[in-house]
DNA sequence: TATTGTTATACTCTATAACTATA
DNA sequence: TATAGTTATAGAGTATAACAATA
């Protein structure tokens, strides 16, 4: 354990902060929430249980339901009922649900306005160093 | 400008979620919010206007006013008249207020925890980078 | 008239507890 | 009985618009 600086706490604060509000901005320019456009994030292919999506989310599932049938009241996502388990409810992305995700995607500048703005050694090195700060002792948060 | 590859797009994501979770427990263990705690490392000396704060947190002034009532009701916070000009209110940190705050910063531990696992050196290395991605071209988000 | 802060209102995020349907 | 999801409810964050007090 190294001491660390006052000085790079705040960068990297400074950092996240610029990074969550990108994120914020690019939802918003889809209408979204960040929390609906993360949710829009985790949608595979045919559809997740919204159990899962909970876990994934790390959030309650009261939560998650919420979020989908807002999601759902425009048309961006539907819920499908698994074939195998009825108590089980699938949800998967529309074709309005992909547009909105794609313009989310498309409007979040950060990646590429921010981190490209190092070059590709640069940008290795971050990586590297973020894969030491983020050891894998913890799963998550 | 260099391509950024979604590899490195995704460990920033989670670094950032990392912090942000971080932050939010932290300010739990005070039984605070982090937009809570957050107004609270902004309060300087001898006080701050309400208006200033509502740049500084970059929200809206009716948004401060709410969290300064919620914090004033549990005795953090005192609005305190600008002698000069009775319109504004300056918001104070009491001694409670600078307990629980010191209580937040020291359970914060994602600098000492998860930086700390940076060598010194790496640590001069990634705050080079992070001024090079924060570079100031815009003040802010 | 312009500015500072508040109030009223509304929407979203989030969680807890109680509930329904299914297994 | 246990599980998946919903509903009811509540508190917090946030913004807009209307308002009061002061400049």
């Amino acid at each position: 354990m190294t001491e660390v600086t006052d000085a790079l706490a705040q960068q990297v604060w400074d950092f996240v902060y610029a990074h969550d509000a990108a994120y914020d901005r690019a939802a918003q320019t889809a209408g979204l929430s960040a929390a609906q456009a993360c949710l829009l994030e985790h949608l595979a292919g045919d559809g997740r249980a919204m159990g899962d999506l909970a876990e994934e989310l790390l959030c309650d599932a009261s939560n998650v339901t919420q979020l989908v049938s807002r999601l759902e009241a425009r048309g961006l996502v539907a819920r499908v009922p698994d074939p195998t388990d009825r108590r089980i409810k699938r949800v998967s992305i529309t074709t309005a649900g992909r547009r909105v995700r794609r313009t989310v995607r498309q409007a979040f500048e950060f990646p590429s306005e921010r981190l490209g703005l190092l070059t590709e050694q640069e940008q290795r090195q971050l990586s590297e160093l973020l894969a030491k700060v983020l050891a894998p002792d913890r799963p998550l948060g």
